[in-house]
DNA sequence: TTGTATGCGTTATCAG
DNA sequence: CTGATAACGCATACAA
């Protein structure tokens, strides 16, 4: 029995395949497949070629994507994992993605991950085959991938396997630079508490300003939402000696921060100067407008997966790619109090 | 010549078949397929079920996707369809679809629709066969779906479609009734420009109750971002008697309002209150903290999700849901100045 | 220029 | 309890 077309026939849905336009023009399935698939170049009449199309056309003819993907071994999908679709910036970037992957005939097939979870079922679903790569956005690849599957990873920059990511060590620099030409000097930092590479490479640089300075790092690790970045930032402030600015890995965090301020009825940047990281839209609502790093979230996606594509056509991909940044001076920084 | 499998060689991709699996068992192909999905129960030995499933293991099988879809006619992914992957709240829904999606075996597939732009070759790719069914978020699902294609809208109760939203009447009276009663007359409304039925419907109650309090509405459209309802903002503001509050058809748009406020010197709540909706994270972070209207996204996307899938089933379909939704008061409404 | 034949990897029927 | 065998719909090598 063919519990496939049984099933949609229940469901009252008459797929129309090739055969059946086949049948209407007249001709062969492959010749319908020729002309459908654009290789009847040269091959096929343009009479025949018209009495095809124009016989798909009136069926509402749909090639199947599933006996496509049989056949040719792909699927013309990739799979993108984040650790947190509800991120702005992760969707700034999976925009960017999808219209990079639409141009070039791909789907995008969202897997989100939460940190705290291992790579599970849903990820392994489309490891199966629905997908025929995967874009890993801030979060780690897994180490075996049977028959080389093609990746690349987005916001790290791991051995390889070919990445995509920001500058962020311009962008922590620069930060670092404009807080101290204001004066500062008791700088903290409220990052990730996730150790991903990007976020070390912050801190790497984070640190190797103070060090210049003579300061000592005040830092507060912090997950990706406003209360707890509240939470770690109060921890600096609460401190004695406490930083008359502090850094973020993220405007989410710098938020954070915000609430902290608020709650203690330190004033930014008067008393405190924060500054962010990303650009989010929301950073120029906040009061005072939030001094951060910008960066462009869509390019990041639509490079990603213009490298994804070279890989899964075989192409020999570039091993790494490292996006600019540029800081944004708002009113959130000012001169140390 | 097999061209999928050449490929695959072509990039070292050895994959491993039932065919293999059987092999390595030393038993038919038929019966590896009868073991692994399950429906050999009780007609497979204990013995033999063993045997294949270390097999398989061994080998590290997995299944094919393609093959499967091909044969069953159910690919196991649904298309979500949105028309801004960048909203927050479009997010938090996409992660409730997920996580319902995943515990039922499937993966969602997302596709974002500008509003500006027709329903196009990404969401026809999809629509070939690669999703069994569509989630449309706050878009027009195309009016012809060959085949009875299963389709949920979410934010809108279209005839003949199964749909979940939000309870947006009771909404947008819960924000009339609160500035009501803090005294406020002259109410404006900044809203979506596009004319989508969730807003319309919050339009209807909007004037509804000016109506009853004899005032006449005071409407600006925007699209979804800061700036351009900090414009419209402008326009309610900027004409002679203008609103004392302001209700909004989302967070983000108030956060516009607070833009258009703050630039012409106007405090919040003291000389304007702003109402939001769906309670994003930031309306916390806001200054004054914005006053909004509680919306559950995740529980949005698990609903809409599981509607669908019974859809899918062929179970007879809940024609319309409407979830509940609740006013949270924060700092940006007051008295009437 | 077109048609025939074959196989992609499954699932599911049916015979043993 | 298990193994042949036949589709699913498409793409392509090869024959005509």
């Amino acid at each position: 029995m063919q519990a496939g077309r049984l099933a949609r026939i229940a469901r009252g849905e008459p797929r129309v395949t090739s055969v059946d336009v086949a049948r209407a023009a007249g001709v062969s399935q492959s010749t319908v497949s020729l002309v459908l698939s654009g290789k009847g170049q040269g091959r096929i009449s343009a009479r025949t070629e018209e009495t095809v199309r124009r016989a798909a056309e009136e069926l509402g003819y749909r090639p199947n994507a599933a006996a496509r993907a049989l056949r040719t071994g792909a699927a013309r999908t990739v799979g993108f994992v984040v650790p947190d679709v509800t991120h702005p910036f992760f969707g700034k970037t999976m925009r960017g993605a999808q219209e990079a992957a639409w141009s070039a005939g791909y789907s995008i097939a969202l897997v989100d991950v939460p940190l705290d979870r291992p790579l599970d079922a849903p990820l392994e679903a489309l490891r199966a085959g629905p997908a025929d790569g995967f874009l890993y956005f801030s979060v780690e690849p897994p180490a075996s991938r049977p028959g080389g599957e093609s990746v690349v990873v987005i916001e790290a920059d791991p051995e390889g396997v070919p990445w995509v990511r920001l500058d962020v060590e311009a962008g922590t620099d620069a930060m670092m630079d404009h807080l101290i030409e204001l004066g500062h000097r008791r700088i903290g930092r409220v990052g990730s508490q996730v150790q991903y590479p990007t976020f070390q490479l912050r801190d790497a640089r984070y640190r190797a300003a103070l060090e210049r300075i003579g300061e000592p790092p005040r830092f507060a690790g912090s997950g990706f939402s406003f209360d707890d970045a509240a939470r770690a930032a109060g921890l600096l402030l609460d401190a004695g000696d406490s930083p008359t600015a502090i850094i973020c890995d993220d405007d989410l965090l710098a938020g954070g921060v915000y609430l902290a301020a608020r709650s203690r009825g330190l004033r930014i940047p008067e008393d405190l100067s924060v500054v962010g990281f990303d650009d989010l839209d929301f950073a120029r609502v906040l009061w005072p407008p939030l001094t951060t790093v910008r960066a462009e979230a869509e390019r990041l996606g639509a490079v990603a997966f213009e490298t994804l594509a070279a890989a899964i056509a075989g192409e020999p991909a570039e091993a790494g790619q490292v996006l600019p940044v540029s800081l944004v001076v708002r009113g959130s920084t000012g001169p140390v109090p």
